[in-house]
RNA sequence: GGAGAGGUGUCCGAGUGGCCGAAGGAGCACGAUUGGAAAUCGUGUGUCUGCUGAGAAGUGGAUCGUGGGUUCAAAUCCCACCCUCUCCGCCA
């Protein structure tokens, strides 16, 4: 949620974000909702003051053993004026409150202006694509070479988009996910959680995957649950409705978490391999901080996912996503990407984005600094990493000339040792 | 699934219709004490929000799990729901 003072002071911060941003959102209504609200706020109250001080003059009167029936009779007329107000109020505030989950957060100043994908910034990492030597085969042909995907019976069990990983090739999956966990709990200093992944509708307005995305989640009928899309939203939501003490910040979360995503909107794109999956696992990684120091653990966050991709020698670049290009409730993205050299295409492996005060304030999220005062924390999140790109990456980048996969050394360990997947 | 107990501020906990935004304690902040600290003593300390104000502040409203209801007046009474704990049942 944005700040509502902007709304009311400083619209045009906001304009200016939905126009950066390719939003076309009705600001006006939402200004002109709120005066009403306001104006009916204030009258309401007032009105209530009035029966309040007559209720406590009865009160005193009662006390004192006089009779308080006239000044009774006033207040309950009072009353009435009051019930109606409220209701009408109540419909305002609803509608009100119903449209701004619609505004999105606003952009970073060092956020380049942009429509889409092609106006991302480099960042660093590498210029181009390495080069092979052989003809270099694309993951599913590897893969199913290998017998450690089985697409049909993945087909079989669950339909297309589905992965049902083999032998070594499971093995593999676990590695990365122990490797990732072990990396930023170890080396990186974040606790390690295991959470839920049926989550409830608030927890997704919190995080502000709702309103907007509700097609793009899978939901139990029954209960009204969500499969959790991503690990951001029960680690986001831990903190819901709490006030930190300031000592306790910064606060760094790890998890693995399998998501889960209908991907509604992209049919017929990406569908050979396991590129684009319903189901997919995952290891994020999220931080809650005081406001001032955001941006410096916002660029931390960002080199101990860029680590995981390093340690594993693959190549890769960083892209800042421009205006356009971002979440809807992110103020700044990096963007990792991972070179598939089978694909012949860039992998986004890991989307690290801050949302400032924004998810905070929706997800009622606060601190209380060392001098009392509360307010907003700032939350982040980072993909560290997600598995299924960094996998296609693995196949096809280390593949050699007679068909073998060369398995990086930081997995080794936890594949038995083993140096290859022949 | 059945039976019972309970949900109050940052935390613990008192409060059964008006003088209760809420005793007491812990914590936290500031000050005194100290060479420094601990301990001790003193003072302060919920949150959200409307209006006025440049601001300091002033003055209102709301808030005791959530939503309704009764009443001039609700943390307190009534109804529904949610959650937690204990016991029983079922079960990986």
């Amino acid at each position: 949620m944005i700040d509502l003072k902007l709304l009311k002071d400083n619209p045009g911060i906001i304009r200016q974000a939905l126009l950066d941003r390719h939003e076309n959102i009705d600001l006006d209504k939402m200004i002109e909702l709120d005066k009403q609200r306001r104006s009916l706020l204030t009258e309401i109250q007032e009105l209530k003051h009035q029966r309040n001080a007559l209720s406590e003059k009865v009160g005193k009167l009662k006390r004192e053993g006089k009779e308080p029936q006239a000044l009774m009779k006033q207040a309950k007329d009072l009353v009435e004026s009051v019930k109606e107000l409220d209701k009408r109020q109540k419909e305002v505030d609803d509608k009100f409150f119903e449209a701004i989950k619609w505004i999105p957060n606003i952009p970073h100043g060092s956020v380049p202006v942009g429509q889409g994908s092609d106006d991302n910034r480099f960042i660093r990492g590498l210029k181009k694509p390495p080069d092979f030597d052989f003809d270099v085969l694309t993951h599913w042909e590897i893969a199913e070479a290998l017998d450690i995907l089985d697409f049909k019976r993945a087909a079989k069990v669950s339909g297309s988009r589905f992965i049902l990983y083999k032998g070594i090739g499971a093995k593999l999956e676990r590695a990365l996910i122990n490797f990732f966990l072990d990396l930023h709990t170890v080396q990186h200093g974040y606790t390690e959680i295991m959470p839920p992944v049926l989550n409830p509708t608030n927890c997704l307005y919190g995080t502000g995957q709702l309103p907007k995305l509700e097609s793009d989640m899978y939901k139990c009928r029954d209960d009204g649950f969500y499969l959790c899309p991503t690990a951001e939203v029960p680690l986001t939501n831990m903190h819901r409705d709490e006030i930190i003490p300031e000592k306790q910040l910064p606060l760094y979360y790890a998890a693995y978490t399998p998501c889960f995503r209908r991907e509604a909107g992209s049919y017929g794109k990406d569908v050979r391999g396991i590129k684009r999956v319903h189901q997919f696992n995952k290891v994020e990684l999220v931080k809650y901080t005081v406001p001032a120091n955001g941006y410096e653990e916002f660029e931390k966050l960002l080199s101990d996912a860029e680590r995981a991709v390093k340690l594993l020698g693959l190549p890769y670049r960083i892209m800042l996503l421009c205006t356009g290009d971002m979440t809807f409730a992110a103020a700044k993205t990096y963007d990792i990407e991972i070179y598939a050299a089978g694909m012949k295409e860039w992998l986004e492996v890991s989307s690290v984005s801050i949302y400032d005060q924004y998810q905070a304030r929706r997800a009622n999220i606060r601190y209380r600094s060392t001098k009392g005062k509360v307010d907003y924390v700032c939350t982040m999140n980072g993909s560290g990493l997600a598995t299924p790109r960094v996998y296609i990456a693995l196949l096809e980048n280390n593949q050699t000339k007679d068909g073998r996969i060369s398995i990086p050394q930081v997995l080794q360990s936890y594949m038995d040792g083993k140096e290859y997947i022949e």
